[in-house]
DNA sequence: AAATTTATGTTATATTATAACATAACGTTA
DNA sequence: TAACGTTATGTTATAATATAACATAAATTT
């Protein structure tokens, strides 16, 4: 079981989090023959700023500003098409939002736990998760070929400050 | 384990479906204190039309063809709010599409199995699922409160015309 | 350097979803 | 039953997410 779970939960130096990241996506490009270009290594970066995903045109938002000129939404969606394609990012579809992967190349299909409550992200791969949901194809005579798992709730930081902070609501 | 999988992947009489999913939404309703009006009615038929989820706008397109005037958006999203509201349907975040609940007031949380070919969805509830992803949460002392689980691939029907007719793509 | 491929820029528009306010239908109670 | 409050629908406009289509530029190969 592979998961970032702690490092999202908990407050760390995300610097490593960040300088980890582009040393996988550079290795990886290497690896692969694609190029991270600025544009690309930029809107990574971006992603990478926090454990919280973000919208495309929150990237759009922020690179206009990192770059100091307007980027239109066609720039970004095509960075972001080529992490994807590597793996080094995820889209969460029910946020239609954008994350770093913390563990790409590791061929894994994953499920993630987000905070209803901070945002937070974080992905885990669980063998059982995989066993069980291949089984259930089967059953089916469904020929599995990818994957979504989203779960929403709190994650601990949050169920922690709402004990000591009572009646705070969910964002 | 609750499935409509056998229905949604084999020729039936699909007139049944439709039925029974009224009734079932008729009952709900009365037990819930909740109006089924017509405009609801109407687009929980359509949506139970086929198996296949269904767009916003593709409600809207045919509900105006059955209502012979023209319905705007938001009549539709109410419409899609109240049944999801009581679990009569649910949404596919990652198709932005909507579908028919089979067994509505069953609390339960499920599963999809989407065939990227022609486009069925079928619903699951799986024991064994949920243990897994209590699990995982658990690990990570993350609060569990809602699910989103989508698989990807081919339905049995997809699989034996592929093995026939050999080249077609997906759609 | 010419040709080819790959990446980015630019404009416009498609698709999905909601805000805000007006009207109508329904239900309750005086 | 009339007045009132509530619930549902109509209507217009617009927000938010995503892509099509074509032009330019940069990098790579020949």
């Amino acid at each position: 079981m592979l998961t970032n779970s702690r490092l999202v939960h908990q407050p760390h130096d995300h610097d490593r989090c960040i300088n980890a990241a582009l040393t996988r996506a550079k290795g990886l490009c290497q690896e692969r023959n694609a190029k991270l270009t600025a544009t690309r290594e930029a809107v990574l970066t971006l992603l990478w700023q926090s454990h919280r995903p973000l919208g495309a045109y929150q990237v759009q938002e922020q690179l206009s500003k990192l770059l100091a000129k307007n980027i239109a939404p066609p720039t970004v969606y095509r960075a972001i098409e080529f992490l994807l394609g590597l793996g080094l990012i995820h889209r969460l579809p029910s946020l239609n939002a954008y994350i770093g992967c913390p563990f790409p190349s590791s061929h894994h299909s994953n499920l993630f736990m987000i905070c209803n409550q901070c945002g937070s992200a974080a992905e885990m791969t669980d063998a059982a998760l995989n066993e069980v949901l291949q089984t259930a194809s089967d059953k089916a005579n469904f020929v599995l070929q990818s994957q979504s798992v989203e779960l929403f709730g709190r994650c601990p930081q949050c169920t922690s400050s709402v004990m000591n902070e009572e009646g705070s609501g969910d964002v």
